[in-house]
RNA sequence: GGUCCGUUCGUCUAUCGGUUAGGACACCAGAUUUUCAUUCUGGGAAGACGAGUUCGACUCUCGUACGGACUACCA
């Protein structure tokens, strides 16, 4: 079986992660199962887009390993162009075909006529631009064939609308939700065409998916309203054997549970909610990204995909491959999934102590020369395998570990003050000289050795242990002290004691 | 308001008529590490409510409540 699905996002801004999501699901089935997947961009309002939003689109694909068969950025296929502003003419002449055919008429009326056609209606149940309503309105269907000749002739713009047929049911039969129907009478006349000439959604979408012989459409909630109406204008254009199947993905929702997650909830609960960042035009429309956080995108990833599906199994940790291997639409949940930060921190942290030293030195080497730090690979690679651990982020090795690279930069003073007995001074010093007595290739037996000394020098280990690691790192928290003296070496573990019970002493 | 969708631990979820309702995140306690983290062990924590169907309902049906989406010449 050979599936050909899409992901259709609109220019209009950064792609939230939501929408990264959709793209994945799509991906994945198609991964699964064989067949292409299109990027289509969906640039029909041209009001809305936005510069800058396609490359953002496509890199945010790239760095999640999402990649289509073929769409802008990927490479054109047979169904070219994917851009719908590069579609125009096509979508009005597919217009004109549902306006000879019936299922569509031609509407005049102006945004002020049809707000007071809502405002006379404000007590009804149904105010839209409907079968209810049309009769009253100035379009096709009122007016003469003489008098829209007329008002097109003369410019007055006008819009073409679907002509929805008189109580009939319509059935959608999700993949997700199973069957949903709508009762025609309830479904308001959509807007096919613009006035600018350009289609809506509706138009665009359905004669796009069937031209380019869709078989899934993957896409969010907030499709499935219009769904009916998408059956409607299959129908219209006697498309039904070629109608896709649908799947309506639930929403992903604020952690707090008000509404689905928005791009102010970055802000606003301290996480990012797009996979990059992206600098708009003012600092409200700017926002960081999972990518900038330090997240890795296999953990974006891994997270997103089990946000409203899961395999069935108990396993949490997913490859790229093993996703596509095991999904199915069927699994997918119903219900919304709250966004939660906490684990898709834990998902991160996990790929971090899940990626091999070498390649977190790899990575940590440009960033720590841009640090002015004098390092090798291989140093890196021992630290990293000290610290990997012991980070949830990226970011946090250079961060928390700067002491690996310089002298100590700030100490724990609270702790010092508490644990720093300067009469043991000379105890220290003789430790310090003992120091030059161990074998550093081998942490081990540093222990051992170091712990003997202690044992015959009269102090206790809690006296000792913490200061050492006071001394070398600043801080309380790290690696075991034996491995850091390890990959210091010698000289600098004397020259960061000696440092050390100088400033001890100083504050004691 | 109307239409449509949904409802199992705080959160993500398993269960597809018979389970001590399982796992993960988070949280708490303990062990290991004389640090922190990791790891391991243990703990608290759930079927919105009401009817019905059935020998038996978290699971099927209906109603109620609650939540959400949509209701633009935006997607």
């Amino acid at each position: 079986m050979s599936i050909r699905v899409r992901f259709a996002p609109s220019p209009t801004g950064a792609l939230h992660i939501g929408g990264v999501r959709t793209a994945l699901y799509n991906y994945l089935l198609v991964k699964k199962l064989g067949g292409t997947f299109i990027l289509r961009i969906e640039d029909t309002d041209q009001t809305r887009f936005v510069p800058g939003a396609e490359e953002y689109i496509i890199e945010t694909l790239k760095w999640c390993g999402i990649e289509p068969t073929e769409g802008i950025g990927f490479g054109d296929g047979e169904y070219a162009p994917y851009r719908q502003s590069e579609r125009k003419k096509l979508y009005q002449d597919y217009a004109n075909q549902l306006i000879n055919s019936g299922n569509a008429y031609y509407a005049f009326d102006t945004p002020a006529e049809i707000e007071a056609m809502r405002e006379r209606l404000k007590n009804e149940s149904n105010q839209s631009y409907s079968l209810t309503t049309r009769g009253s309105m100035k379009n096709s269907l009122t007016l003469s064939e003489k008098e829209v000749k007329e008002l097109m002739e003369s410019g007055v713009p006008y819009v073409i609308r679907l002509k929805v047929p008189e109580n009939v049911d319509v059935t959608i039969d999700d993949l997700i939700r199973n069957t949903v129907t709508f009762n025609t009478n309830e479904l308001d006349d959509k807007v096919l065409l613009k006035a600018d000439g350009m289609p809506t959604y509706h138009l665009a979408n359905i004669v796009d998916d069937y031209l380019m012989k869709i078989t899934h459409v993957i896409r969010g909630e907030e499709w499935l309203p219009s769904a009916g109406h998408h059956a409607l204008i299959y129908k219209a254009f006697g498309w039904e054997s070629a109608m896709p199947r649908f799947a309506h993905l639930p929403l992903i929702l604020k952690p707090d549970g008000k509404g689905k997650l928005s791009k102010r909830d970055g802000k606003k609960f301290g996480f990012p909610v797009f996979p990059l960042s992206w600098n708009g035009e003012t600092e409200e429309d700017s926002f960081v990204g999972f990518r900038e956080m330090g997240f890795d995108p296999r953990a974006v990833i891994n997270f997103l995909a089990l946000l409203g599906w899961n395999s069935g199994t108990e396993q949490e940790i997913f490859s790229m491959d093993e996703l596509s291997e095991k999904f199915s639409l069927e699994k997918i949940n119903k219900s919304g999934a709250r966004f939660d930060y906490d684990k898709a921190k834990w998902f991160n942290q996990q790929y971090i102590m899940l990626t091999p030293n070498e390649d977190l030195a790899e990575q940590l080497y440009p960033l720590s020369i841009a640090k002015g730090f004098d390092v090798t690979k291989e140093y890196l690679s021992i630290f990293a395998g000290l610290m990997k651990e012991r980070v949830v982020f990226f970011n946090e090795f250079l961060e928390k570990g700067a002491y690996f690279f310089q002298k100590v930069q700030a100490f724990d003073d609270e702790n010092i003050k508490k644990r720093w007995k300067s009469e043991n001074r000379p105890k220290f010093e003789e430790l310090k000289t003992f120091f030059s007595t161990l074998n550093f290739a081998d942490p081990l037996s540093m222990e051992h050795a170091v712990k003997e000394w202690i044992s015959t020098s009269g102090l206790k280990m809690g006296e000792v242990l913490p200061m050492l690691r006071l001394a070398l790192a600043g801080t309380m928290q790290g690696p075991a002290v034996f491995d850091m003296s390890s990959l210091f070496g010698l000289d600098e573990v004397q020259d960061r004691l000696a440092l050390a019970f100088d400033y001890f002493d100083s504050i004691s």
